[in-house]
DNA sequence: TTGTTTTGTAGTATAAAGTCTACAATTACG
DNA sequence: CGTAATTGTAGACTTTATACTACAAAACAA
């Protein structure tokens, strides 16, 4: 049982490999703390499973996926997430993941979610499973909202946390106006007027 | 060695626990999942050290300090969050909090932490400290909420529901620059840093 | 496979917001 | 009652944000 373990907080980094040592002892697991490390750890080892936080600073986790996803496209990868929330995780399994979870999954659903991964079938957070059926019955139906780019929802994000745009563009080290350009767009494409917009529909939506 | 550790994620409470065990082995470390269960513990047992989140559901970590530090006002409470903010960490360790260390923090740190808090100092995250220092010397922050005034709130309203500068200035003819101001004022009095802040307030306090 | 839309990125010019400063009117405080 | 702090108001100047435009690369559709 060799399991590669990606998040940048060290105590989930701990707290998970706990949860995977007390069920299978003789595991191998091993802990990166970020995307770049998780590359080239995924790429130079034969791992059974990944276990990867969504958001890690610098390239997220959902990049890094996207590149796992090419070299290695039958190994699962179980994203997890501080938010149980639809827009992540529809984002995360578009991009091939294997698996959604919360992070405040009692360890006995860890573990379950492990398992079925490993069998090739798809785990979603309890929590989650229900709206999200709901809401991908309701894609059917003519939508207000179209969806955004992976970009864009990084921008997003943190237009939404009360950064500002030069904040943004330097975090992600973009030009302004490239900020503003995608800020542009999220406004248009949800029908928003103003940041105010954003941030309501952010908490209400309990997305940060 | 008795410690009482409070978060919502089974994964993070599993890390510190597995944390605080390697560093002393005969501990005896408690867990809660919320702020109930935290006050009920902290209250029938003698901790040593409590290490809690700031934000669970129900009511906040916050607000469970301030009921321990009336009931045990000189057992130290280290304050773990997600967000490396000065927001957070002012309002926690104006709560009575005896330190305030983000989640991204090495395990070394974390122990160093404890061990810090244990003999009655405080002890903030690096990435804070520095900016914390400066901003508490600079002694420019006012006490958080003081009263605004009439005028100050009427802008205060209007800026929560969205308004731009320029439409409340236009709203109560007044010239931009005295909206300008206003905000600025208000920003200061009720210390916070953005429109963001203003807003996330104005809804969690059901203002609008 | 070719044409079309979307996405990622940015420049230029303009509009808006923010900072710093100021000052009279009002209010609170010793 | 007199002095210090707060409030209402705004100008000048600096920094940011936004609209409009553009274009190559990628994704998608026919």
């Amino acid at each position: 049982m060799k399991v590669l373990v990606a998040d940048d907080h060290a105590i989930v980094r701990k707290g998970l490999k706990q949860i995977l040592l007390d069920e299978y002892p003789f595991g191998e697991i091993e802990e990166c703390a970020n995307a770049e490390e998780l590359l080239q750890k995924a790429n130079n080892g034969k791992w059974d499973v990944i276990i990867s936080d969504i958001s890690m600073p610098g390239r997220s986790g959902l990049e890094a996926l996207h590149q796992i996803r090419l070299s290695h496209p039958r190994l699962p990868v179980l994203i997890l997430s501080m938010h149980p929330e639809e827009q992540y995780a529809i984002r995360a399994l578009k991009a091939g993941a294997s698996g959604y979870c919360s992070k405040d999954l009692a360890h006995e659903e860890l573990v379950n979610a492990v398992r079925r991964v490993l069998t090739g079938k798809k785990y979603i957070t309890p929590t989650l499973a229900e709206s999200l059926a709901t809401q991908l019955e309701e894609e059917k139906q003519p939508e207000p909202y179209k969806r955004l780019s992976d970009r864009e929802f990084d921008v997003f994000k943190l237009l939404s946390a009360g950064k500002s745009v030069s904040e943004i563009a330097d975090n992600l080290s973009l030009s302004t106006t490239t900020i503003s350009t995608y800020r542009a767009r999220i406004l248009v494409k949800m029908n928003f007027k103003t940041n105010a917009d954003l941030i309501r529909y952010a908490l209400e939506n309990k997305l940060i």
